[in-house]
DNA sequence: ATAGCTTACTGTCACTCTGACAGTAAGCGT
DNA sequence: ACGCTTACTGTCAGAGTGACAGTAAGCTAT
């Protein structure tokens, strides 16, 4: 029997949910696309460290300014064609960073719209498809009641930044105005970061960064379905 | 390497929160307590179908009747003194027995409050006092937005006893005026179970039967902290 | 039968929160 | 100085919430 570590690693590019995608080079599922990931190392490797050192290989991304979290574990007999293998799920949120990005080892990794997923019209290897739908509802339900979504954003950020994040993750559009007023009613949500300000085309907007508080009260509630 | 599953069952007993415990008849922690479970049988056996066996075996409960959710991976290596040991934790809820209940095999089970546990005045073997602090934690959070405190109760039940059960998994106090009015605004929380009432001392109660909605709109708000 | 007890249920009210909408402020380019 | 773009501040009606009191329906003891 072995263990393994699948990541759901997603950003916001260009407004929109993505998720990190690695090109399989073997068999099975040879061509078909799936969540970076790998079995551990050694009987006596950490699942958490494992979870960072993928994170590290496929994704060059440093796993202690990010959030990661454990999503669950799938093990369902058959879901590995080549024999037995339990998957431990983490989920892991990178801020939307400079530009490029993904470039790394040889394994062809890429960004992709989590839409194409969930809708079924990208179709990846062994049940990454359900292990990304997990992360995003997981995400989509965290984003309510915790401060999740700073994770999304860099060091500092504008409240209309905060709020794609939101709109991105949700699929829904929200009203500035309230937002700003829910946004700013929660103690310890969002600190202003000095008199800084950041300007691309309107008037200057104030910037924040993450607060202390890490459940928020009250909560940021999203929209009927 | 191998694979284990762990069962934290979730009761109410008096009212009061209890958790299903087994005492330990072999090394490593002889005589200590722990949560009910073991090694999966095979390498082709599912993990679900391995957590309701255990339920089966260890509690005497049919697992297709009640509630069970998995929980994650607990695998930090050294948590079992043996090797390196992997372990999937679920959480089970199961309905107020008719009285005794937990009589099953020679492995001495027992219902134990979850406060003992919680507090640190009973130490559980390996990790399973965090794995109790998890279970207990998904409880409280999914009590607000999710119909899973009507897994507490049977088939039919009373509106006080629905409070009860908030009550104790909370450790709260709750108005009864406002909680009726909450729990009715629910559409699809709960239904009207024909015209039978239930008595004891004073007037006879509404019998209820869980609703078809398993998702709560509006919430059922856990008071601040 | 009536009073009294116990438990179940229904109302009221002020406060807060929420969603829907409009107006003001501050930078930049022409 | 003007318009353009983006950032932010107010307003208001309706829904939701917490804090409280009153009514209803059984049983039982006298």
């Amino acid at each position: 029997m072995l263990l393994a570590v699948d990541l759901v690693i997603l950003t916001l590019r260009a407004g929109e949910l993505h998720v990190l995608l690695v090109e399989r080079g073997v068999e099975p599922y040879l061509g078909r696309r799936a969540l970076p990931g790998g079995f551990l190392n050694n009987a006596e490797e950490d699942i958490l460290a494992a979870a960072h050192r993928e994170l590290r290989e496929e994704a060059d991304l440093d796993g202690t300014s990010l959030y990661l979290e454990q999503l669950g574990a799938y093990g369902t007999p058959g879901r590995d064609p080549r024999g037995r293998v339990v998957s431990i799920a983490y989920l892991a949120i990178a801020p939307g960073l400079p530009e490029p990005v993904a470039g790394t080892d040889a394994s062809g990794a890429s960004w992709q719209p989590v839409d194409a997923v969930i809708a079924g019209r990208l179709r990846l290897a062994f049940d990454h498809d359900q292990i990304v739908a997990d992360g995003v509802e997981r995400a989509r339900a965290k984003l309510e009641h915790t401060s999740l979504a700073t994770a999304f954003c860099g060091d500092t950020f504008t409240i209309a930044e905060l709020q794609q994040v939101y709109e991105a993750v949700w699929g829904v559009g929200l009203d500035p105005r309230n937002f700003y007023r829910k946004v700013q009613g929660v103690p310890g949500f969002i600190a202003e970061a000095g008199p800084d300000r950041r300007t691309t085309k309107g008037r200057p907007a104030r910037l924040f960064r993450a607060g202390v508080r890490r459940t928020l009260q009250p909560p940021i509630t999203r929209p009927d379905l």
